[in-house]
DNA sequence: GCGGCATCGGTTATAGTATAACAATACCAT
DNA sequence: ATGGTATTGTTATACTATAACCGATGCCGC
């Protein structure tokens, strides 16, 4: 599928304080953590971020290569799980692929709304999506631990096009 | 992962019956629909039903090969391309696995109840999930045709185990 | 019957995603 | 400096999915 919209807001955001703003928290996160945020662990959250659209692990590699860095698959996928561990990227299992968080820090749900046009994905965390489930799951004897809930479709800018 | 629990229920269900159903239905959907459940389709739907388990598409391709038949991965894709645009099955995405319809026919939102120690998954068809995630897709400018809920825990019996 | 057309499955090859296992290095604390 | 631990490099391989081409079969109209 190919992209080609903006990454989103076209125009409305300036995407710099988006990268900033997560390397800052993420930086918080480690230290508060006890975690080190090395080079190669920093890199790839700032590549998570080159857009708000969910990237590939190989995708992730390439850039990495790119860089003149040397890299295999286990560079990028140690990096990104431990990113995931600390909830400073979700991986969209509808993809494979990941996405910085937009709320990171806090221990949340996360839901997606990602868009087949463009590609551009939105992080949601309303807790009364995650309360539906666990109504319903409860009501079955399930013990719910982990939720994956993602929404396809088109964004409000792929509409109007 | 390791999966050693019974299929669902132990004992309190006739599983011959869950098979039998679904492939009278299968047999309804497609007569119903002009389409031709041919053999392959068929015993790939039967080898998906097999278990309450979410079934890998190479584990299918064994078993066809295991019935003596010549197989390659396009033969069980092709199947499984079918009988999920009928309905009849679904993806379950955080597993990269496939899974019998429990519901078919109608045209629902699933969503899955994933149990990590069993692997048992239960489909929900619960429309206050889908219309909370709609809800604030909506509200966000978003249209929603897909959706991808799937809860990860313990099944009843696995928690008391 | 025959030629065209469409559907289905077989076959080979390849693309895309992820992890195992072990070696080398950097880092920190004694 | 020495040893221990965490991180990264490196190679190999497993797992998931699709592309492309071909042959067989069956249907339809002539
Ligand atoms: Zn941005
Ligand atoms: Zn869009
Ligand atoms: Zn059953
Ligand atoms: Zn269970």
């Amino acid at each position: 599928m190919k992209r080609n919209a903006p990454a989103r807001d076209p125009g409305k955001h300036d995407h710099r304080k988006c990268v900033h703003t997560a390397l800052s928290t993420a930086e918080a996160v480690c230290k508060a953590r006890g975690e080190k945020l090395t080079p190669v662990r920093k890199r790839v959250l700032e590549l998570v971020w080159a857009s708000h659209r969910p990237v590939g692990a190989y995708a992730l590699l390439d850039s990495l290569r790119a860089d003149g860095r040397s890299a295999a698959p286990p560079t990028v996928y140690r990096a990104l799980e431990f990113l995931l561990a600390l909830g400073l990227v979700h991986r969209v299992e509808s993809l494979n692929a990941y996405l910085g968080c937009a709320h990171p820090a806090s221990d949340h749900a996360a839901q997606f709304l990602i868009c087949r046009q463009c590609g551009t994905a939105a992080e949601l965390e309303e807790s009364d999506i995650a309360t539906a489930i666990d109504r319903h799951a409860k009501r079955a004897g399930f013990a719910v631990e982990r939720r994956t809930v993602e929404a396809m479709g088109l964004c409000a800018a792929c509409q109007t096009a």
